[in-house]
DNA sequence: CAAATTGATGTAACCGGTTACACATACAGT
DNA sequence: ACTGTATGTGTAACCGGTTACATCAATTTG
């Protein structure tokens, strides 16, 4: 009691698979009563085309792959949804993974796509990219999405995060600011490591010491950093500003720093990065780089489907981060009276 | 200059395709020699499976089709990460659609999965439950949540948004508020209806008028529905609490208060429903019912799989929201001045 | 030493669709 | 009448894997 093949369909209607099937893709050279009569056995049979069996004799799937780091938070949210807004308006759907930081997983995913997808889209910036490009079919259209060790000329999409760290630490050097201090994200990731790298150069360029604390883009990671810096906020050397590698991050030392009766922009000014939607839902509203997140997405799929129709592209698009500047890199105050309550 | 295919593989290695194939799976019964030969020609050719036509022989694809409400925003990327977690933590892949509140398309789509997938699990409150289980194939492994017409005895999560809207508004009398105004959620959508009900009949039980406003679940409808309640908040009738049908609405209502200065939860108490991530974050944080979303995506996983491993699942299961109290719906003061801010 | 058993390998059918090509029929043109 | 063309339909090969079964060589057993 399985389901009904076309051959079902065929025997039933006594016509040929052939005719089942020009006429469950509306071809026009059918004769009206064979028309029909499929169509009522079909419906009758309750017959339901088997994708798969029609995937590979096409060899078209009308389904792209997403692998994007591990999802957790509004970083993945949105990246999904820019794919995904602009893949269903094309009628593609998404086969979805996320890379576990494992190689050999997120290799044997891939492999795993191999025929079931049309193209893919990689973003994986914990992966090595020697092995991730060794592995990746290279007839298999792909975008990728900040890799930086992008040898084999794909087309890539690739946010500057070393200019938009640099503008971050003008901007708070152009508030006042000095001892400003990095929180990192984990330390195997590239963009967390582009970060760090436009920090370092802009310290320098500014003639103030860099600090780093370390961290792992993860709330508590910045929990944490708040937690290690309160102790030394009535110092002499205390920090005035924590520019933290995401948002998530930022999030979660205000959060620590605002039930610790710390004033901020007023004691310390926070500043993230990547502007997720709840950047400007908190309070005080978090200054970071927008990096367009779901537009990234959604360009990737229109890249990404000139690729599957025959298009060359080995292009590296560079996407420039922009300054948002809210409430939580306003100006100094001595007060612990939280500003801008407008 | 295609893919290799394993009779390429086969050819030049100078074996039978049931050869290789028995290398590629990890058969046993292989001499040695040949395993090695084969492996070397496969790495040597860069072949990978096509993980399609595998599947249409093994009639099994290892991945299970997700279909969605199209919400932008948390929620949706909750129940995402619930299903991802659980689900690539059993090694399967998904298959994402979200359902654009567009029958056919629906329909069409649950179809396209037919052959792609070993089963479903459908969210989709927006869709007419008729349409939808005519079409969805009988022998197709589904997991349904929150669809109200279940008559077909498919597997099922089911919040109880009846009883959830009965105790956030209870909490909200608890805490002395009589004038509650409820911001639902669009017009056909089934859980909008049942926390509409929920509140009708809880207001009633305390002798209290309802009185509803329509929204959409988008931030906008918040906002747009604190505009039109402002007006109100000096008159002899004002408003003491404001009931949305979902976190996001609340947070644009709140939104748009803080900016007119009005005190929340002094002059007005806010309550959501969901319990998005963004709820506690947000300040003053929101007071909301927890419905657990990740956990339901999850679950669904879980029983799917039993489902296709060849279990029988009837169930309709409930999960009953939680009541989480925050600082939106705290006691109610004379000043401007913010609450809570310890 | 023949017979029986074991193990490795190849052949070909199958999964469920699509479609090139062959064929049959109808209808037009001269 | 005899081609020539258009149209509808069926046959069978194909997409790229898996695997039941047959085959054959090597080994064990009586």
């Amino acid at each position: 009691m399985a389901h009904a093949t076309i051959r079902d369909v065929a025997r039933e209607a006594d016509v040929s698979v052939a005719s089942v099937s020009r006429v469950l893709n509306g071809h026009s050279n059918v004769r009206p009563a064979v028309r029909e009569r499929v169509q009522a056995v079909a419906a009758a049979l309750g017959y339901v085309p088997h994708a798969g069996a029609r995937n590979l004799s096409l060899a078209r799937t009308n389904a792209i792959g997403v692998m994007l780091p591990d999802l957790h938070g509004e970083f993945f949210s949105e990246t999904a949804r820019g794919i995904d807004s602009e893949a269903s308006a094309r009628g593609l759907q998404l086969l979805l993974s996320n890379a576990h930081t494992n190689p050999a997983r997120a290799i044997e995913t891939l492999r795993t796509m191999r025929g079931r997808v049309d193209g893919v889209i990689i973003m994986a910036p914990d992966l090595d990219p020697e092995q991730l490009f060794e592995h990746l079919p290279p007839s298999l259209p792909a975008v990728l999405i900040n890799c930086p060790g992008n040898v084999g000329g794909r087309a890539e999409l690739r946010v500057d995060n070393v200019a938009g760290a640099e503008a971050m630490v003008d901007h708070l050097v152009s508030t006042g600011r000095r001892r400003i201090v990095h929180l990192s994200g984990p330390e195997g990731n590239s963009e967390a490591q582009a970060r760090i790298a436009g920090y370092r150069a802009a310290m320098a360029r500014h003639g103030l010491v860099p600090r780093i604390l370390p961290g792992d883009f993860f709330e508590e990671a910045g929990t944490a950093a708040a937690e290690a810096l309160l102790s030394e906020l009535d110092g002499p050397e205390a920090p005035d500003a924590l520019f933290a590698a995401n948002d998530m991050m930022a999030i979660g030392a205000m959060m620590r720093l605002r039930r610790a009766g710390v004033a901020v922009p007023g004691r310390i000014a926070i500043a993230g990065f990547d502007d997720v939607p709840l950047a400007r839902l908190i309070s005080p509203a978090l200054t970071t780089m927008r990096v367009g997140i779901a537009g990234i997405g959604a360009r990737a799929v229109v890249r990404l489907t000139a690729l599957i129709a025959g298009g060359l592209d080995h292009a590296v698009e560079p996407r420039t981060p922009e300054l948002i500047v809210r409430e939580t890199t306003g100006p100094t105050i001595n007060t612990e009276q939280p500003a801008g309550r407008e």
